[in-house]
DNA sequence: TGTACATCAGTGAACGCGCGTTCACTGATGTAC
DNA sequence: TGTACATCAGTGAACGCGCGTTCACTGATGTAC
């Protein structure tokens, strides 16, 4: 038996409108206080309906982290690459571009924040995933700025980028008026962890 | 009307139970998820006791970060100060009290680290507090570990280094076994950033 | 083409349960005089 | 010393409410032949 495509369609864009009913009210409660009726009624679908889609809000939960987060921060590291549209190294590329990305959807860069040191170990490691992704890309970032860096960049370096940029991301949730500061003192962090570490060896 | 030294201390060894029912079942589902009733149960009080101590679950969370969450980082301030026990530096100090300081703790940690970067504004302005005044403590630290750091240490270098640690803490919560290489890393962190920093200038 | 059947998203009714909160009460302790 | 009163932590009963889940059903669509 196959499927219509129509109906497929219709039943991701329930699924989505599912996921983003829970990235609002987390934002505002916190994940783990949200309820299936709750959700589904902010959804506006019938709450026995929300089985058609997922088993359980821990199931909604990890679909929210591989479909929404997942594409979020490809879309960071996707800035690594050269030519990816606007000026600058590909580091301020991915800081630029990732600071904008977490105004532009502040209730999934929450999410992704709260998650990541939750309660909740499953999240904890599915998102653990996505981030060490994008310190692969931060890595490569940070070579790319010095040609000198012709033994790579210290593992130790791009860890701690990576998290001195999410640090900045949930900063900028706090205040977002402080986008250009946040920017260039993350800039500053990470350079300072480079430069500081080639000066005293210790590559890979 | 005057209260008596026995009653007091007997109330407030129940708020403590009801302190640490919280901080072990949030560790297990989060603190969002927590109802009144459920931890009254876990405390072994009637649930109508439970207004005797607090007015809700939220007041109850603020007075862990006042009390618990204060007294613990505290702690790891205090090893700043010289002679406070350990060989090493002041920054050396500070980072393996605070790693020690998880791993006996971890469900304070949990906490700490979740709700830090949580949903809920009152919380995370609460926490942001205790983590400034940490921030202070490690920029005395790392400037004591330089003789020639007669200017200070940059703000952002600290507040960097703020984050690096309690990143450690959460990465030591997942992986105890980890400690020894996690404090070393930590360690060659902080100090590239303030090497860096002090190498290519910008000082306060 | 028509007919019988399968699939599947969505739904309303109903269930038992735990929730937060209110209330009036108990009993121990402290104060007034 | 005795008596009357105030304070206050703890409690059990009771309330209305929203929860997660089960069930049988509908109706639209696809498949078999």
């Amino acid at each position: 038996l196959r499927v219509n495509p129509e109906k497929k369609e219709e039943k991701e864009r329930v699924a989505h409108a599912l996921l983003r009913a829970t990235l609002r009210l987390a934002a505002a409660h916190g994940f783990t206080s949200l309820g299936l009726r709750e959700v589904a009624r902010a959804a506006e679908i019938a709450p026995t309906s929300f089985y058609r889609h997922f088993a359980d809000m821990e199931e909604l939960g990890l679909a929210l982290i591989d479909d929404l987060g997942g594409r979020f921060i490809d879309g960071w590291i996707a800035r690594v690459k050269p030519g990816s549209g606007d000026a600058g190294t590909p580091l301020e590329s991915i800081v630029s571009h990732a600071l904008a990305a977490a105004l532009e959807d502040p209730e999934l860069m929450r999410f992704i924040l709260a998650e990541r040191a939750g309660a909740l170990p499953p999240f904890r490691a599915a998102l653990s995933q996505k981030v060490s992704l994008l310190k692969g890309a931060l890595q490569v970032a940070i070579a790319s700025e010095h040609a000198t860096a012709e033994a790579g960049v210290s593992t130790y370096v791009s860890d701690a980028a990576v998290v001195l940029l999410l640090e900045a991301c949930g900063q900028l949730l706090e205040q977002p008026e402080q986008s250009t500061l946040l920017r260039a003192r993350l800039l500053r962090q990470i350079r300072a962890l480079f430069s500081g570490a080639a000066s005293t060896g210790g590559n890979t």
